[in-house]
DNA sequence: ACATAATATTATAGAAAATTAATATAGTCC
DNA sequence: GGACTATATTAATTTTCTATAATATTATGT
């Protein structure tokens, strides 16, 4: 409450950059698409987003990590999905201006 | 039109993701959330955002060269402001997802 | 237990980007 | 022209990412 309305804008500008840094690798952000439309398995990322295996792995394991996704096993697969509302409406409005006909 | 719906979206996310590498640095982003209140010049931005004259200038020009900002001089200083609309558009976005109250 | 498929981890060489200092240019006023 | 202010450029070092390969783990079916 005490800090002044400035600094707080700066505060916040280096705290979302550093959340817009995970979005600012065309894999990342193919993979974050992808699960815009739902959960889906590493196997069935891999194959959409064109990416090796190993390197999928490693997006989703950072991602998770930072907190943006979630995992839940079923058997021998894992089930990854965008962990966080805001996100969710980020990617949202991305697609609107970016991806629109 | 003869692109698959899938390489269309994987290639929109390789062009997008360029754009949010800029917007993914703290400072770069403190200069953008700057303009976004209206144009300002060179001197304003430095002492708001707090960087360095010469970061300053140069994360300015850069984004000029990319297309985001645009320039004019008045006198001996030179105005920036955001040349792209939908770039307004994410910068508000973003803001209301992530500097709300 | 073995074979196989799905996923995860580790390590590292190479590429790209950030930081900073120093210097240069352009404009204004006297 | 000289002094001063605003802005721009350059260059070199350091730091941070990226890409890839190799290997490891976990689960399923036989």
């Amino acid at each position: 409450m005490a800090m002044p309305i400035a600094q707080d804008i700066l505060k916040k500008c280096d705290e979302v950059s550093q959340l817009l840094k995970i979005l600012a690798h065309p894999d990342r952000l193919r993979i974050l698409c992808r699960l815009l439309d739902g959960k889906a398995t590493v196997g069935e990322i891999t194959e959409f987003c064109e990416i090796s295996q190993s390197a999928t792995s490693q997006f989703l394991a950072r991602m998770k990590t930072e907190g943006l996704l979630s995992s839940e096993r079923e058997g021998s697969y894992v089930y990854y999905s965008i962990a966080d509302r805001r996100l969710v409406q980020l990617l949202r409005s991305i697609r609107d201006s970016y991806c629109a006909k």
